[in-house]
Parts: C-alpha cells; structure tokens; sequence
DNA sequence: GTCTATAGAAGGATAGAC
DNA sequence: GTCTATCCTTCTATAGAC
C-alpha cells in the first residue's frame, strides 16, 4: 500500500467522521462525505465497501477514544480528590477540542445499543471495578462511599462533565436569554464540577 | 370533524412518536408508523402532509412536555432544599415513564438545533430566571450561591437526572458486568442526587 | 487507484377508486 | 375518510474505462 492510498483512506475517514457526527448514520450521505473529502462516492466504496462499514469504522474509532480517557483518572496514582479534579480538566479539555462526540454516541447507542455494547465487552469492566474499590479503600471508607454507592457517585461525576455537551443546543439557547457564554461556562467547569462532587463527598453528615 | 377522525390522528401521532423515538427524524419510515398504527401510508399525508411536518408535532409537543417538568420546582412555593429533593423524584419518575425522550430530544437538538431554539423562545427564560433570584433571595447567599454561578448548579442538577436516561445502553452494559440493574439504579437516583447537591451546597468551606 | 455513468432499491408523496 | 397502485426522487452500490 503506497502513501497515496493511506492519504486518501484518512480523508474519507475524517470527512466521514464529520458528516456522521453531523448527521447520523442514516442522515449522513455518501455524496456529503465524497464532497467534504473531495473526491467522487465510488472512492469510498472502493475504500470501505459499504457505507455502514465506514459507519462502524468511525464509530469504532470514536467510541474507543472517549472511553480512553476515562482511564487515567481510574488507575493512575492520586487520591480520589486528585482523580476528581485531573478528570473534569483532561475530559471537559478533551471534549472542549471534540464537542460533538458525546451528542454523537448518544444518539448511537439509542439507535443501536449492540454497536456500543461489542466495544465495551473488549473492556474487562471488573479488573477496573475491582482496582478502584481496591485502590482507594481507606479513602473510600473514610468518605463513606461504599460498593452499592460507587456506581451512583461515577455516573455522578461522567454526568457533569458530558451532559453540558449533548445538549448543548439547549443551554446554549438558554443561556443566551441571561447573557451567560457557553466557552465561559465550560471553562469555568473544569473547576466548579470539581468543586462540587469535592464538597459532596467530604461533607460530614450533621446528627 | 367526527370521533373517528380524532382518534386515527391520534393512533398516526402515537405510532410516529414511538418510531421518531427509536429511529430519529432520518431513520425513521413512514411505511413503519403506517404499520405501527395499523394503516396505509397515504393516509399519514392526509392528515399530516409530509414527515417533517408530522415529525414537527411529535417534537414540539414532547419536547414542550419535557420543558414543562421544570415549571414546578422553578416556581413552587417551596425552600431551595425542598425544591431540589421534588425536582428530583418528579422529574426521574416522569424520566421513568418516558425513558426515550432525553436521547431523542438530544439527538434531534445535535441535529437541527433551530427546532428547539423556536420553542425555547416562547418562554421567557428572564422572568423565570428573575423569580428563581428574587425568591431565594436570602437562601442564595446563605448557600454562597451567587448569581453567575447558578447557571452552573441549575446544569448540574438537569444533568444528574437526565444524563442517565440518554447515556443508558452504555451504563447498562457497563453495570451488567458488576451486577448492578438499571431500573434499582435509577430508583436509587431519587435519593442519591437530591442528597449529593444538597450536601454539596449547604457544606461549609474550611478555612 | 481514481474517475464517469448508471443500475437498482428504497422511500416519500400523490392520484384516483370506493 | 380510507384504501391500492404508482410515480418520482434520492441514495447506495457497482460496472467499466482510464
């Protein structure tokens, strides 16, 4: 394979990855994809056969990639504290530069739940479960997080951090009413999300 | 116009709603609604002309449904903490009943955000805004809630109920490896997300 | 490997009978 | 108001030249 045909493989497969951001799987068209990477439809069939293939492709690589970046914040080395906060920096950075992706898979996986499910089953869920509940006991105890309460304080944390993305349209628009810039307010983010779930967790409950 | 016609418009609008939900604007065929209401295609543009336009009432009216939960807990006469705990167990109840709507008004606000932008616009998010600052005058400033920072926490707390509707085939997947079931979960979620933000918010900072 | 031209299917929309 | 039959556009996919 020549560096020409690796060129125009990776054209297809951005310019696909903008249409289906943009559109979907069924929205997007193939003509769109061969115009935004300027070239004419039958390329792309040559490249990936079917147009669902490409979708899988790209989906693949995408889904793959937001689930990478939960990864540092699991098992790196800090404290839960220092966890929280390098999560909500590397993520809201992350989808700062990717601010479609999360409006993107969500769309998907309501579609299509058995696209997502095939890449998560690559992902061995228990070892990653097992290490943090492991890792952090002493710190998770002394918080009063227990087993039964980590899959609420997770999906706590991953909410904060994406939702403002997939529905962007909406706040945005809101927002606009009450003079409040939505790159401020994700920006501000970063800190104020950190802040919050911080709080949450440290508080003592009064008797 | 006579019982009879009310009620097959009313089948074509609960037939499309269903498949608009599973398959969006774009995925979405109008021989399945026909199907789905147990009649023929032609008579879905007899009463509604064309997809968008049937399309455009599915949308606006869930879309009016949904906005319309927040009503209650922005304008009851009830304290902030008080507010925050109905929030919740309305609105994740009512999200339990209609578990589609966070991911089909998501996905169809990444793709036509002016849909949602006209609807939006019949409300007047200042004077909503107004009376959530007027009302909780003294309790903001007890709660060191100021008024650029509550953009934020109102983010905060759509996001924590809505997010796991719309993200579910992925948390379920997830959970299905760690034995935890989706429904006990979000029954859990009444409480859970009422307690994290009201414990977050009313904790007093160390100095 | 890349292009033009076109096949062939799918899907939205309408005509016209009842 | 409801149905069957069909039109016509759109879109994916392929054939075949270069």
């Amino acid at each position: 394979m020549t560096t020409g045909d690796r060129q125009t493989e990776e054209k297809i497969f951005e310019a696909a990855t903008d249409e289906f951001e943009e559109n979907g799987l069924t929205g997007a068209r193939m003509q769109n994809i061969a115009d935004r990477a300027g070239m004419n439809k039958a390329l792309l069939h040559y490249y990936f056969r079917t147009k669902d293939l490409l979708f899988e492709a790209v989906f693949t690589k995408v889904a793959r990639q937001m689930m990478s970046k939960f990864k540092p914040a699991l098992e790196g080395n800090m404290t839960i504290e220092e966890k929280i906060r390098f999560f909500f920096r590397e993520h809201i950075s992350f989808l700062q530069d990717n601010p479609r992706l999360p409006g993107f898979i969500i769309n998907e996986i309501n579609h299509n739940p058995a696209r997502i499910k095939k890449i998560i089953r690559n992902i061995d869920i228990k070892e990653v479960w097992k290490n943090v509940l492991d890792q952090h006991k002493d710190e998770l105890h002394r918080y009063n997080i227990t087993e039964e309460s980590l899959p609420q304080l997770m999906t706590t944390i991953v909410s904060l951090s994406v939702f403002p993305f997939a529905a962007r349209g909406i706040i945005e628009e809101i927002f606009s009413n009450v003079g409040v810039d939505f790159n401020s307010y994700i920006e501000e983010r970063k800190q104020y999300a950190a802040d919050f779930v911080i709080r949450s967790i440290t508080k003592k409950e009064e008797s």
